[in-house]
DNA sequence: TCTACATAGACAGTTAATCTGACGAAGTGA
DNA sequence: TCACTTCGTCAGATTAACTGTCTATGTAGA
């Protein structure tokens, strides 16, 4: 099932494994240590950079308001994956930085991640799953370096 | 960018290509003639039938509530997509069917959607942009008959 | 054919995840 | 140093979901 009825269309192809894949994801991070984690923390930990990352350049690469990104974080913060510290080169700015919770979460979630690339390893054959890749890294770059129509 | 971050690994693979096409997909749906409607009324228009859908099913196959459902269908009514009627066979159902509005959104949506795969088929080349396709649909058929691991 | 249970949807209230607007504190460039 | 910009916060609103409860209707078994 895709977006907007249409049996088979992009929309569908890529709804579909994306949904799945997401959803099995954050229901073993509850089930494993990590059941404070929801779906939108995935904005944090998908951006941030090792050194630490403000809140302001978090919430411009994730497309949302500095004051949603703020909420998020401090989410984060109160279930102990992040911690602020004020950064020493911008005194109005705050640095975002995993703490070891927040590290072993990442770690976690990438054991997660290519288990779940084996898991279309086997439904596809590797042959196929690798060609599947790289079609879409492809495609991602493709779609990062041209407008859309 | 995936979720949890990890460059280039499945989750961002195909991440990227779904919410590439469904943000362009809802922002010509905007410009065009349908300014009212929002992506999560995408749950309605995804699963209903020719002959109209029930609110119950409609929820079911969407994983979720009736309630949460009759509010998109309410909606959807206010802004004249689809309409309701009671079920012949049930005296306690209403089936929601399209309107003419409703069929005219969904084809201008098909219409974008084939724009969108020649949009792909530009960046990839004929032959690749068919190949991605029918892997894809190898994987959600996969997906759909195996359990996740 | 009554009665017990199940199902369809509605009503009320709540929570999560956004948003907009206004602001103070801190940095920056002429 | 003064005007402007940028970083993050506060307050409040909106959207999209949720749970719980209720009525009307349907259905199957004693």
């Amino acid at each position: 099932m895709g977006t907007i009825k249409e049996q088979n269309h992009f929309d569908s192809l890529f709804r579909k494994p994306y949904r799945s894949y997401v959803e099995w994801l954050y229901e073993r991070l509850a089930a494993t240590d990590f059941p404070e984690i929801r779906m939108t923390h995935n904005a944090v930990f998908r951006l941030i950079e090792r050194k630490g990352s403000r809140v302001t350049d978090l919430a411009e690469h994730a497309s949302m308001t500095k004051q949603s990104m703020a909420y998020l974080v401090e989410d984060l913060v109160t279930s102990g994956y992040v911690m602020t510290m004020s950064d020493p080169t911008d005194g109005r700015a705050k640095l975002v930085v995993l703490t070891k919770k927040g590290s072993n979460l990442m770690t976690a979630a990438r054991r997660l991640g290519h288990a779940y690339e084996r898991h279309i390893a086997t439904l596809l054959g590797t042959e196929k799953a690798y060609e599947l890749r790289n079609l879409l890294e492809t495609l991602n770059d493709a779609l990062e370096h041209n407008p859309t129509p």
